[in-house]
DNA sequence: CTGAAAGCGCTTACAG
DNA sequence: CTGAAAGCGCTTACAG
C-alpha cells in the first residue's frame, strides 16, 4: 500500500499537483481558487488519506522542522523533565525533537551535531559539555540557530538560558549560617563549567560575607564519572570522625552527588540535620521521602525548556535578519524541607 | 556559507555526481574506479567539508535512518533510561531517535503516530497506552517495522518485549509471604494494561497458592493520573489505623505510586518494615536512599532498550520479506534492601 | 485562477 | 570504468 503523493490527488482530479499543493497549503484564498474545486481536493485528500511528506517538504524548503536537542544524559532526571518540557512546547509549533545523550564528553557532542547537521535539523538546544567552546563558536559563526541550557561560556556571545547559580547556592548558604551552621561543606565537580563554578562561587561568596574563613577542605570536587566510592570518601572525611566532625552542613552542588551522599551520610549512622544539615541542588523525587526530607534550590525547568523552544523557533524564523542575542538568567526557587532543621 | 554538496565536488573535478557518490559511499571497488580519482574525490570532500544530506537520501531512498519512541513520558526515569538504551543502540546504527511522550494517552499516540509517518521515520518503538488497538493494528496491517515495549496486546499478532510481571509479583509477594507478612495489600492502577493486570494477578496466585484467602479491600485501584492526595487516602485505608491496621505489607506496583506511598506512610509516622513492609516494581534512585531502603523488582532496561532496537533495525532492513514475529519475555531482576525486614 | 517547469541533493538503473 | 538521466515528493517563481 503506496503513499498517496500530490501527484495522485492531482491525476485523480485531472488538475496540477501546483493546485493541489495550493490548497492543501491553505493558500486557496491567496491564489483565488475556486471553492468547489477547493472542495474536491480536500475530498480526495481525505479519501486517498494524504500526508504530506516532510522528507518531501524538507528539501525543497530547507526546513525539517526538527530541534536538536543535546544533553549530558536523557536517564537523568533533571534532564528528563528538561527533555520533556522542551518535547511539548516544539510539539506545540509542530516540531519533533531528536534527542542525543552527550555524557559531558565534547568528542561525543561534536559528533552529534555532525550527524544532526546531516539529517539538517532548523536548530538546536545544547547543554554543552566542558571543552566544546570550539564546537560552539562554529555554529555561531555559522549563523545556525541554536541556544545554550543549564550552563554557557562567558566568553562566547550567544544564546543562552542558564539560572543565576551564585545566587542560588550563596542563598542556600545563608539558609545554613542563618540555622547556626558554622562549617559547611560544599562537594561539586571537577568540571570547568559555568554553573558548577557558580554554585562553589556563590557558596564562598556567602561565608565571606559572614566573615568567615573559607577552608579548602571543606571544599570537595569530585571526579566528574564519580561513582558511590568517590562520594563516600569525601563524606567520610567531612563527616567521618563522629566526636570530631570537619563539617556541620553539606551544600550538595548536584542532586546525583546528594542522593549518593546522603546514602553514605546514613550508613556511617549519622543524622540529617542534626548531625549534619544538608541542602542541594535540583529537586530530585528521592528527596521528598528520604529520611529527612532535602532542602533545595530548584530550577524553573518548565520556563527554560519552553523559553529555549521559543528561541531556537525564533532564530529558525528569521534566519536572516540578525536577532537580538538573548542571554536570560532565571531565578531559581528555594524549597525549605527539613534536612537544615530548624 | 552554502553546504557543500554532490555537485560541488563533481564540477570541482571535472567528473559525474555518479562518480563522486559511488566513491563516497565506498562503491569504488565495486564500480572498478581508479584509485587515483578515488583520492581525488576523497581529498575535495575533506578539504570543501562536505557532509551528506541526510534528507535528500531519505527522499531517495526511502529511509531516514530515525526511529520513532513513543512512551508515556520521559520525565519519567523509568523511561528516561530505557530511552537512554534505546538512544545509545540506535547511534551505534547510525540511527537517529525521535521522542514523543504520550502521557498513556491514546489520541495523543495516535497523533504522534501519524506525525512520525509523515516525517517517514523507518520504524517504531512504541509502549502502548490503553486503548490503543487500533493504532497498533493499522501499523501492523501495513507492515510498519515496529515493536512494543514494556506492555503488549496479547490479541495482537506482532513484535513485543516485556518483562515476566506475573512472575516478579508472584516472587515479590511470596518474599513478603516467608518474612511473615499476612494481610499484603497491592496499590495498582486503573488502566487496562496488560503488564498492571499481570502484577496484580501475580499478586493474587501467590496468596491464593498461600492458601490466603484474597481480600478485595486490600487491592487499591488507582485512577491513572494520580496524585499525592489519591496515594494518601490508599494508604491512610490501610494503615490508617494504628491500633488496627488493615494491612502489614504493601506491593506498589509502580515506583511513582511507590514514591508517593513512602512519603504518606512516613507522614503518618509509620515505621517501615516494622510497620509496614514494602516491596516495588521498578528500582527507583529514590529507593536507594528512603528511611528504610525499598526491596524491588527491577526490569533488565538496558537488555529491553537493546532488544529493541534490534528488532526493529532487523525488520526495517528486511521489510520486504517475512519476519517470525518476535515474541521476548524477559526476566526481572528481585533486589532485597530493608523494606521487608527479614 | 491554473499549469508546466525547475530544482532541493541524492541514488541508481541504463548505456556505452 | 564513467556519465547522462530519471525520479524520490514537494514548493514556488513564472507565464498565461
Amino acid at each position: 500500500m503506496k503513499k498517496t503523493s500530490l501527484n495522485d490527488i492531482a491525476k485523480h482530479l485531472g488538475v496540477s499537483k501546483t493546485l493541489v499543493s495550493f490548497v492543501l497549503n491553505g493558500k486557496a484564498k491567496e491564489y483565488r481558487i475556486s471553492e468547489e474545486i477547493c472542495k474536491k481536493v480536500q475530498d480526495v485528500a481525505q479519501e486517498l488519506n494524504y500526508h504530506p511528506n516532510r522528507i518531501a517538504q524538507g528539501l525543497r524548503t530547507g526546513k525539517t522542522k526538527t530541534i536538536g536537542l543535546i544533553i549530558a544524559d536523557i536517564a537523568n532526571p533533571f534532564f528528563g523533565k528538561l527533555g520533556r518540557e522542551i518535547e511539548q512546547e516544539a510539539a506545540r509549533h509542530g516540531y519533533h525533537v531528536i534527542f542525543c545523550s552527550s555524557d559531558e564528553n565534547p568528542e561525543k557532542s561534536e559528533q552529534q551535531i555532525a550527524m544532526l547537521q546531516q539529517s539538517q535539523v532548523d536548530g538546536y538546544i545544547i547543554s554543552p559539555p566542558m571543552n566544546s567552546e570550539d564546537q560552539i563558536r562554529t555554529l555561531a559563526k555559522r549563523n545556525i540557530p541554536f541556544v545554550l541550557i543549564d550552563r554557557y561560556f562567558p566568553e562566547i556571545e550567544c544564546n543562552y538560558i542558564v539560572v543565576d547559580n551564585f545566587d542560588a547556592a550563596y542563598k542556600a548558604t545563608n539558609h545554613l549560617l542563618a540555622l547556626g551552621r558554622k562549617r559547611i561543606a560544599n562537594i561539586t565537580l571537577n568540571v570547568d563549567l559555568q554553573n558548577m563554578k557558580a554554585r562553589t562561587e556563590g557558596y564562598k561568596q556567602a561565608l565571606r560575607d559572614a566573615s568567615i574563613e573559607i577552608d579548602e577542605n571543606l571544599v570537595k570536587i569530585l571526579p566528574f564519572s564519580h561513582d558511590n566510592k568517590d562520594v563516600a570518601r569525601s563524606i567520610k572525611e567531612l563527616v567521618g570522625k563522629k566526636d570530631n566532625m570537619l563539617a556541620d552542613a553539606i551544600l550538595f552542588s548536584t542532586s546525583k552527588i546528594g542522593v549518593m551522599g546522603i546514602e553514605c551520610i546514613s550508613d556511617l549512622g549519622l543524622k540529617v540535620p542534626d548531625d549534619v544539615a544538608i541542602v542541594s541542588f535540583d529537586n530530585a523525587d528521592a528527596y521528598t521521602i528520604c529520611v529527612s526530607p532535602v532542602t533545595v534550590v530548584a530550577q524553573p525547568l518548565k520556563e527554560i525548556g519552553k523559553t529555549a523552544v521559543q528561541i531556537v523557533l525564533n532564530e529558525i524564523k528569521n534566519q536572516k535578519t540578525l536577532l537580538k542575542i538573548q542571554k536570560i538568567t532565571l531565578k531559581t526557587n528555594f524549597i525549605i524541607r527539613k534536612s537544615c532543621g530548624s
